[in-house]
DNA sequence: CTCCATCAATAAGCTTGAACTATGGATCAG
DNA sequence: CTGATCCATAGTTCAAGCTTATTGATGGAG
């Protein structure tokens, strides 16, 4: 394409094809008359053929120019329509925020992005669920824009802020003798088969999920490994172990399992919220500003339940 | 949109964003980085948003730069296929012509198209069928640009050139007294029920086509008024007349009709195109070089077939 | 820790070209 | 023929985009 081409020329052009008359469409434009002759001899330089077939009587279209017309002004529109939209994006009004998540989070998850694209409805959402271990990889190669995660360590790319607390309880089948109370020492779990998450998914999680159990003393070995707590829950319903979990995770439990609270010293989970450090951005912005006016007010399970 | 944006606008930040780094950038558009950096700034403030989150050391598109990018480039290159494609049209290269003709002439258009758009593959053609008098309104008020019509008189908005000269034969029914040879004096018609299309569809055609009758002294009294010729010779071949048409409309009967050679002065027709007086336009004139190559040919059928 | 190289931003002067005014030439009405 | 209309041309002006020179910030090398 030319070069020398600019909106100028469209804008004239649109003009005379709309005024037919090159004195009316140059007061139109708030010019003078010759600059427009001018400029739209220009563009038909540029374009190599005549757009315009005039007399000094009248203006009329060519057949090149009547096919160009309607082809300028959707170019002109487009690009209105494109510097609105980086606007914005830019303004955070709009675009697209991935969200990465640890399963286990997905109620907060849920409540967080209800808000939010209340606040946001032209922002889409994508999300992605996985391990903490994922969550924070994906932050940290830009694949996720906000990362909820579990018992994370502080690290000095990203920012963490904590969104709820919670107690762990344990999760045993009905047929287990502890299952007639309503709550459990942990050494009464110490001979039977554990069933949890892989420590390779996060350690720190892990640690902490098993920290009621080596208080007790107890030699932590996982019998029965599994990627998520849907599934944890379900072997230990079918008889398969035992469980030590987050107590939002055991809200609603299948029929052969007994969620029981955990005597001696409390041991608690933190779901956080991570960004990248000096990630500025509105719609990152906006999310923890969402997310703020939604967390807080519900969050903390560290206590039983009457 | 904001008037002050300009095609260089874009054309530099699709440098900037492809190199992300003023200097190189600046070097591919042959102008100095100071001046660079002032254009992106401008932008900037025009959409409003930062595009580009530079450092001493390192530029990196915004999200709003990001979502700018794509749309730019495709803006560019729109306008460039744009101005290619009015470019194509004022040299006749492309664009749209429509034509316009008479039914009877269908053999000799459908010629014309083929030849036309072997040269001009792509114009799009529409054509319109119609009577001589709508073809000449449809020339005149810019509904069709080409024209063909039957025995037009010479007007001076008008531009006629001859395509094809025939003669006028008799079509009867089988069953007619005259049916057995294949020549016919116009007066053993004299008694018979005219089946003709109307005179208001084209006047001069109808006295062309019925010249034969008054040249034989016969009271030209049409029976039936019909629209177009297939149907009129199927009329004839129902036994419900008899008519006097151009030779080509004959060149396929039906089983009850007879073509006749006509005695006496030969009377022909002639088929015209028409053109708007002075249109000059590429696609017009490339149309009428097309047609000259085709027509002359063998279209004189004022002769009798052996 | 200092020094140097890199790179974008700023400052100031220059140059290009778009717009202005004045005028010419063509066409049409009266 | 005269006047009015309207686009094109000529010459001038001035805004704005470009240039060179410089500053300031950052990161790597010694």
């Amino acid at each position: 394409m030319d070069q020398r081409i600019e909106l100028r020329h469209l804008r004239y052009f649109l003009a005379v094809a709309e005024e037919l008359h090159f004195g009316r469409a140059a007061q139109r434009l708030n010019i003078a008359q010759p600059a427009l002759s001018q400029q739209i001899r220009q563009l038909e330089k540029i374009v190599g053929v005549e757009l315009f077939r005039r007399t000094s009587r009248s203006v009329r279209l060519t057949d090149a120019g009547a096919t160009f017309q309607p082809r300028a002004r959707d170019l002109l529109g487009r690009l209105a329509a494109d510097l609105d939209e980086a606007g914005r994006v830019g303004r955070g009004e709009a675009g697209r925020l991935d969200v990465a998540f640890i399963t286990s989070a997905t109620a907060i998850v849920s409540e967080q992005l209800r808000e939010f694209s209340r606040r946001r409805p032209d922002v889409q959402i994508k999300v992605h669920d996985g391990f903490t271990v994922d969550v924070l990889a994906a932050l940290e190669r830009g694949t996720a824009d906000i990362g909820i995660v579990r018992d994370a360590e502080e690290r000095d790319d990203i920012d963490l802020s904590l969104l709820a607390t919670e107690r762990f309880v344990a999760v045993v089948p009905t047929e287990h003798p502890a299952a007639s109370d309503d709550h459990v020492e942990a050494t009464a779990l110490a001979t039977d088969p554990l069933i949890l998450f892989p420590r390779t998914a996060g350690a720190q999680a892990f640690d902490m999920n098993t920290q009621p159990l080596r208080d007790a003393g107890i030699d932590v070995r996982v019998a029965q490994e599994c990627s998520n707590w849907h599934t944890i829950i379900m072997f230990v319903a079918a008889g398969l172990g035992v469980t030590i979990a987050p107590y939002s995770v055991t809200t609603l439990l299948p029929a052969g399992a007994r969620r029981l609270e955990l005597d001696g010293p409390p041991a608690v989970s933190r779901i956080f919220m991570a960004t990248r450090r000096g990630d500025s951005r509105p719609l990152v912005q906006a999310f923890i500003a969402a997310s703020e006016s939604v967390t807080g007010r519900d969050h903390d399970l560290t206590k039983g339940t009457p």
